[in-house]
DNA sequence: AATGAATGAGTCTTCATTCAT
DNA sequence: CATGAATGAAGACTCATTCAT
């Protein structure tokens, strides 16, 4: 057993995993887990089923697979870091961008582990600390910060930050529902939620 | 046979039906629809698995059973009605908290068939109809004769209009995944969204 | 409990046993004794469930009934006690139009039990002893009869006998089969099975 | 997945077909195909249940691979082909020994589908053109020719035929039934019908 | 005597998982 | 490591039968 060939074998074994990751999301997405098959994703992952077993402990590892491997892709990005410093209005249309970008990327992916998720308690959790707690924190400092600039009302910090992630999921879910809407103007959708979330639609502010 | 049976024998039909829904209802909230099993169903709604196949042709026929029901139970509510006549702000105040009221009433309900219905066109296809598209149209129509009258911000009606309903989708999404500030001061919600949809956050609005 | 009712409830009860016996050959006969269903049975009779059980004791029950009803409406019939006594030859022809003719009329009702019979002995024994055994022993005596006068020549008559019956019932089969030409001229049948029998096919005799 | 495995594969394939038909045969003829277990089928195949689905798409299909393994053991033998072109008497002696020693063998195995064939129409439509179809284009030709020879009587060609195979499978059913004198005396049964069929019983010719 | 809702035992079928090759 | 045949537990659904009305 050459020492050469272990970090070959690692990378074979993390692509194999990567392959069956995908075609896992593919066919969750497509069906549901429970529909699923593990025959099919093998098909669709060019394995045999066993093979499966040789990467994952269960047909549920697959899903903690996907969201890992979710989690693993996901990073802040430059844009995001940059708009920090910047306009409070700004930030927020990049952050929608950012976010919303990664969902209609990720969308399909997605919709393969949520369902799941909400039933499934240890799924989760993990998702929940993964993708929600942590933008949660993010915001909550920003915004906490900016309130204190002057530049944001002494609104309830806590529950404002929920009504914008709330945003998140809930354009994601309409999406998923058929919103032809949503669907095809999604892109045009970050400015609108900055407009909105910063300014208000009302045409004069209260007393 | 007896004429005056006839009613009484809807009503008991009825009636079971109602029971075994809700006893559905809950497995399904609780173990999700495929890990529910006729059994559980049956053993909860007080009648045997028989009994079950006597009101619905199928397990997935008691998904149809439960969006029916929901949406039977479902009603604009008199302080709603009132509302549209009013102060914008305070119409979507009491908007939010009759859609919120009423998640926070079915939200268990709602969980019972939402993952399911990620996955399953048909029933995809009735919730949105039953749920969603309804109250698009209600807020659009409302939205844009506020605009024409000069209450509200020309924004793009349609797309802010999806923004608003996917925070009723996203709060609830937000209490399933165990968002623990959104679960305790889910009442308090409903006047920070209307705050933030109709003022936003901004400390002074754009030029 | 006048008196003078009994015989009336009698009547009653016998139209009802009649009512269900026939609804039950025709479904039997349709869909085969495990794939018709007591309701299905019942509603052909224009009964409820509970009715049959009522007048049987199972739902194989029925299938004696229909057995016995079958054998009660059975009778040699005059021209045939007629032909016993006249030409052999005669005497088959009349023999097989009759008992063809009985099986093209109650057909349906033989097919009914004819393959639950195949596989349940104790409706097999009862099937047997009605209407072959009965039919084996008239054959063997008036063949042995015309063996002794003469008129036939001296086969193994009780084989030869089983081969007529053989014929009966293996042209039931033919029919029940699907075969065109024996379900369309099943009345030309009788005079050709009796010319075959009498005279055999061969264009001469063997020395 | 080198490619001397796939005709050992294909041959193991074959052989655990084999072996759960044959299971099947045997506990259909014995239950009855509705009564039969699936449990029962795998228990006596010496699988578990789950292993049939992997070779057959249902229970029914069992049916299907019993008639096709049935016809696939059917030959015309060697003898047969030889009386085509001898003596009549002794060609019909050849058939019916031919035909009795099949159904002698197979007896069982048909008694596992004919039951069911009366009912189940796509069934009864292979097993007739498998079985009978077949035979009865054969008779017809051969008793044609033989007819233009002189050395058949020009009897209805194509009923007497029909009456000549109602006797294979009117015996098997008499044998069914459970008639001693057949069940005993099969074997010295082709020669009585070879007789009887090309002489007839009758003393004397008619004029 | 008639009804038909309720019952629950029984069965086919699916599919995640294992393991010999 | 890869394979895919074998496994068998589990579950949805059917339907003969019962019984309160």
């Amino acid at each position: 057993m050459p020492a050469s060939e272990d970090p070959i074998r690692k990378q074979l074994a993390e692509a194999r995993r990567a392959q069956i990751i995908d075609a896992a999301a593919l066919v969750f997405a497509e069906k549901g887990f429970h529909r699923a098959t593990t025959r099919e994703i093998a098909s669709a992952a060019g394995v045999s089923e066993g093979t499966i077993y040789n990467y994952f402990d269960s047909k549920a590892d697959l899903l903690i697979g996907i969201v890992t491997r979710l989690a693993d892709m996901e990073h802040l990005g430059v844009e995001l870091e940059e708009a920090l410093q910047g306009d409070v209005k700004e930030f927020f249309a990049a952050m929608f961008r950012h976010r919303l970008g990664w969902i209609g990327q990720k969308g399909e992916t997605i919709l393969a582990v949520l369902p799941e998720m909400m039933v499934h308690p240890a799924l989760r959790e993990r998702f929940y600390q993964q993708f929600v707690s942590h933008t949660t924190r993010l915001l909550e400092h920003y915004v906490q910060a900016r309130v204190e600039m002057g530049q944001v009302r002494p609104l309830d910090v806590s529950l404002m930050v929920r009504a914008v992630q709330s945003m998140f999921i809930g354009l994601l879910m309409l999406r998923i529902l058929g919103d032809q809407e949503v669907q095809s103007r999604w892109d045009e959708m970050a400015d609108v939620l900055a407009s909105l979330v910063f300014d208000g639609i009302g045409a004069e502010r209260e007393a």
